[in-house]
DNA sequence: CCATCACTATATCGCTTCGATACTGCGGTG
DNA sequence: CACCGCAGTATCGAAGCGATATAGTGATGG
């Protein structure tokens, strides 16, 4: 699962650790803070598969995509100020391989290969490296999981042996999950109408918010 | 997070592994199958800590609370029939001791032993075990926790590279999440009114519906 | 009549993830 | 210049997960 998400930042650009947890915090907006414990194992992990390889530091041209928003500009700054060279501390910049993108879009199209909620949040934050019918499919197994589950959470509402407060727990966990249905099918519905290249056709633009698959609380 | 379910359920009668796990599927409502893998080593893990105590198969009275509802009132019925004494097979029944009931309070009432989206739901699943104070103390440390959530989540989408998809994902995380803090403030409102013994006040009744805290999809 | 299936039930293995913690290098501030 | 705090990498132990093994039992059916 964080394999999936770290390939998908990579794609995008060399990037190291600390940087992949600041982007999962806050570009892709969920995946609460994902531990160094996980982050690191990952990381050796997938170098050890080829999946990635680590530009040594130094080597790295200190230029740009390296470095994260924040550290990276305000240490832009204060070179130009302050004249020294940033000789970037030890820095282990990893960049994705070849062999790492044909892992990324097993990952990603393969729904054998984890069908967690986290992970179909991070195939579809991911969903525009999708073909339409990969992506369709996508959504409509998650919305059928969802259906399940909720037949399963309403027959929980309908014991009387629950207290007011397990009573609450489970008629919200129930609304959760049905407005978390209507959600993706304004998405199928999205995918369904024939695709525009122009940014907005007119109706669509709000169908896209509802309530929460649940990426995180 | 486990030791607290398993704690909970053992609190209203002996249960054996198998008979948890449902209950914590479909009594629970929530909790998507904890795997056996957790469970176990949880059960060992207590046990080995003097929180609950094994009943020796056999030793246990087969009449009634022990067994799952459904097995149960089936293995009953099949015994009525078939005269056959239903010796149950190497079933470990568990008890929950004095010194599990403190550990259980004291998981339900300390906050520092975990603060997840997982445990809080489980933590409201059993509030009629704490006292008002306490309760609504719990109600409010999560809605702050959210509202604090919904601030990082609202400023990702404030974000201008996100395509689509990605933007679906952290516009529907983020009503999620306002969702939540709404649902929050309904329980926190009935926490607030002065409590009638009377099981319905005239106003209540649906304030105690609306999104997902998250506990599984 | 017995094979097979489905379910109850306990248990373990290897892996991923988490939370805590430790360490270093550097820039800013008192 | 001493110290604080942040960026950054790293590791440890515990917890949870998914798959898998094992075994007893009632029901289904060729």
């Amino acid at each position: 699962m964080l394999d999936l998400a770290i390939l998908g930042l990579l794609q995008e650009s060399d990037l190291h650790g600390y940087e992949i947890r600041r982007r999962l915090r806050d570009s892709l907006g969920l995946m609460a803070n994902i531990s160094f414990g996980s982050l690191y194992p990952a990381l050796a992990r997938l170098e050890a598969q080829g999946a990635v390889s680590a530009i040594e530091p130094g080597m790295a041209p200190v230029t740009g995509v390296a470095m994260g928003s924040l550290s990276g500009e305000l240490a832009a700054l204060r070179a130009r100020r302050s004249k020294v060279v940033v000789a970037k501390k030890a820095r282990k910049v990893y960049r994705i391989t070849p062999l790492g993108r044909e892992l990324f879009t097993r990952l990603l199209e393969d729904p054998s290969a984890g069908d967690d909620p986290r992970t179909f949040t991070l195939r579809l934050s991911f969903a525009r490296h999708l073909a339409p019918d990969v992506r369709r499919a996508l959504l409509e197994r998650r919305r059928a999981q969802l259906v399940e589950r909720l037949s399963e959470v309403r027959s929980a509402t309908a014991r009387n042996d629950l207290d007011v407060y397990a009573r609450a727990v489970v008629e919200h966990t129930a609304a959760g999950v049905a407005l978390d249905i209507a959600w993706l099918d304004g998405l199928i519905a999205h995918e369904g109408a024939p695709q525009h290249t122009s940014p907005q056709s007119p109706t669509a633009g709000d169908t896209m918010s509802s309530a929460s698959t649940s990426p995180q609380g």
